[in-house]
DNA sequence: GACAAATAGTTGTAAAGGCAACTATACTGG
DNA sequence: CCAGTATAGTTGCCTTTACAACTATTTGTC
């Protein structure tokens, strides 16, 4: 009934890949995500939503297209959109061309957390990142994950 | 309209790198959870520990084992494996050369939820995984993978 | 135009997980 | 052997997030 490890630890490979993707993630956002936390009272998914911002053009973006950015639900976004107003770091602002929907922009404040925290992340990703790939492997990764996310 | 990676302002490599690792995994974990939980009634957290279980020798690992092994806080850990437990799925089993060490074991129930969600998890992954990638790019990405997850 | 369906966002409720404090057991140097 | 420290696991308390139900608005159809 035992199966034994070198065998066939569960079997497929392709299971295996996808437990090491999980794994890989789960280390790298918690490592990041302590290190935000500790060194800028950050939390990553703060982090993840001030990134977003930023890359966007004018600065702004709609609850659903965050909640679909990072991956959350809207509910949730609802709720981390609202943590991230009190704090000051983003403003909702009404859209004039449809009244249901709600921008989110940056702030002054949101945009110096985020340099700031661009910082460690930085420091952070040379040592976890850089450390342990070359740029090649960089590269071939990224469009490996490109792939992988496509239209998922 | 909005998301513009080419462009973006926030621009370095590494960067975009980590965050497509993040929303990568989010992405496919959410879609498997979700699979999983319709197809089989099992939380993505519950399969991870019985794979886990089923991967070590004797069917059968150390709380502290268990909680590295799928990136939980040790406490996180407990309720997990309480709830498990409670659904029969493991047991608990004293160790008697550590009295503050438990083991946990795989139930025969845990064994075959976990036949029944690998069939799922099989057919989620002929979808999302072999279907994007070729199998020598499946092995890219985990070497890639396992270099990455190296002593995070 | 009006009604049905789709879409944007919020809210109630509940579950999952983290951290820190705690108990119990094991190890280590004197 | 004993004190001090390290380790294994559990528990209290809190934050975060998901899901489903809900409101408000828009769009598509006739």
């Amino acid at each position: 009934m035992t199966i034994q490890p070198s065998a066939c630890p569960s079997g497929d490979e392709k299971v295996e890949l996808f437990g090491l993707l999980l794994e890989t993630n789960a280390r790298l956002a918690r490592t990041l995500g302590l290190e935000l936390e500790a060194e800028c009272d950050l939390p990553l998914a703060w982090f993840e939503v001030l990134l977003q911002l930023r890359r966007a053009s004018e600065s702004r973006l709609k609850m659903n297209q965050i909640a679909d950015a990072i991956v959350h639900s809207t509910g949730g976004t609802t709720r981390l959109i609202d943590r991230l107003v009190e704090a000051g770091l983003v403003v909702r602002e009404s859209c004039p061309s449809d009244r249901r929907a709600i921008y989110v922009a940056m702030t002054n404040a949101g945009d110096a957390k985020l340099d700031e925290a661009l910082g460690v992340h930085l420091s952070y990703l040379d040592k976890n990142l850089a450390g342990r790939l070359s740029a090649t492997e960089r590269t071939t990764l990224a469009g490996l994950l490109v792939k992988l996310n496509a239209s998922a």
